[in-house]
DNA sequence: CACTTAAAAGACTTTCAGGTCAACAAAATA
DNA sequence: TATTTTGTTGACCTGAAAGTCTTTTAAGTG
C-alpha cells in the first residue's frame, strides 16, 4: 500500500461526484464535465469500477452509471483495489530493490508499521466521508470553489458554463 | 517527501558499499560489480552525489570516488535530496490532484503528519546506520548473503567471481 | 610526449502511467 | 427497423524515470 495514484484520485473524485448528485444515475460525460477529468480516460477508470462491482452501468439511451451500494459502504481502499489492478508489490521506503522480509533494510519495520497505519486509514475512510467533507467545506461560501482555479475565467460573471465547475457536483 | 526512488536506493547502496570498504576510495566499476547496479547508470547517479558534495571524485589513472565526510555525518535525507533534483511536490495520499493546504482532502492532516514522521526518520538515519545494520545481519553467517539471490549459481562452490556478490562490500 | 585509465557528459532506448482517438455494442425511441 | 445515445474496447500517443552506449575530458605512468 503506497500513496494512491492519480488515476485512483480520479476514481474517488468521480464517485464522490456521483454520490453527491441528486440523481441516482449520471453519465460519464457529465461526471467528466463536473470534475474536469478527461472524459475518455475517465471512461476507462469507471470501467474498472464496474468490473470490481463498485458501480453499475447501463448502456445506450438514458444510460449512465450509478453506485452499486451506499456511499458509506464503499471504502477508499476498495476503490483503490478496483483501480490498481496488477499492483506492483509494496516498495521499500529507502528504494532498495532487494529489501524484503528476510533481507530487511534498517527502515523496514518502521515502514511496515507506517504502511499498516495508512492501510487502516484507507479502509476506514469511506466515500460518504469524502462527500461529507466536500459538503462541509463548501457550506458558508456563496459560490462553490472551483476545483480547477486555473481554468476560471477572470471576468467572473460571464464565465461560460463549460469553463466553470461546481464543487458540489449537484449542478443537474 | 514520498517513498524514495529506486535511483536513490542505488545511491544508498553504493555509498554504503563505499563506506564499508576497507579502502577509502573505490572505482564506480567496482561498486557496480559489488552491488549489482548497472555501471553506466550508477555513474550518473554518483555524479549527482558529487555535485551535491556528498562524495569526492578523481578522474583518470588510480581515480575513483570517496566519501566527502564520515558516514555518520551523511543522512539518508541528504542522499535523497542529492539524487532527486527537480523533485515534484508532495503528492496527496488519495491521489487527488487539486488537494492543497487551502483545498485539503479528508486525509490531508493525517498524511501531513505521516510525511513529517518519515522525514524525521530519514534525517535521523545515517549512512553509518545502514553500514552497521548490514554488518550486523551478516555476522553469525558463514557466507555473506548475496544481494541478488536469483543470480546465485546453484552449484555453490564453483560460482564464478563475477556472479557472486558480497554483501559486506569488502571484497577488495 | 604517447598511452592508459577512469570519471563526465550527451544522445539514445525502454518501460509505464496517463491520456487520446476511433470503432464497436447495447439500449431506448420514433 | 433505422437512428440516436451511451458505455465498451482496442490501438495508439506522450512525457518522465530508468537504463545503455559512445565520446570527451582529466589524471596518472612509462
Amino acid at each position: 500500500m503506497n500513496v494512491l495514484s492519480q488515476t485512483t484520485g480520479y476514481a474517488i473524485e468521480a464517485l464522490a461526484c456521483l454520490a453527491a448528485s441528486s440523481s441516482k444515475s449520471m453519465m460519464v460525460r457529465e461526471i467528466a464535465a463536473e470534475t474536469g477529468i478527461a472524459q475518455a480516460y475517465l471512461a476507462k477508470v469507471v470501467q474498472r469500477l464496474v468490473v470490481a462491482g463498485v458501480v453499475d452501468s447501463k448502456r445506450g439511451y438514458r444510460g449512465g452509471i450509478s453506485l452499486s451500494r451506499s456511499p458509506d459502504d464503499i471504502t477508499i481502499k476498495e476503490i483503490d483495489d478496483a483501480v490498481e489492478i496488477n499492483r506492483p508489490p509494496d516498495r521499500c521506503l529507502l528504494g532498495m530493490t532487494h529489501c524484503s522480509e528476510e533481507r530487511a533494510c534498517p527502515a523496514h519495520d518502521y515502514w511496515k508499521k507506517t504502511r499498516e497505519s495508512v492501510r487502516r486509514r484507507l479502509t476506514t475512510l469511506t466515500l460518504a466521508d469524502i462527500v461529507e467533507f466536500e459538503a462541509r467545506r463548501n457550506s458558508g461560501k456563496k459560490e462553490p470553489s472551483p476545483l480547477l482555479p486555473m481554468l476560471r475565467t477572470v471576468q467572473s460573471g460571464a464565465a461560460s458554463a463549460k469553463a466553470t465547475r461546481s464543487l458540489k457536483c449537484r449542478s443537474k
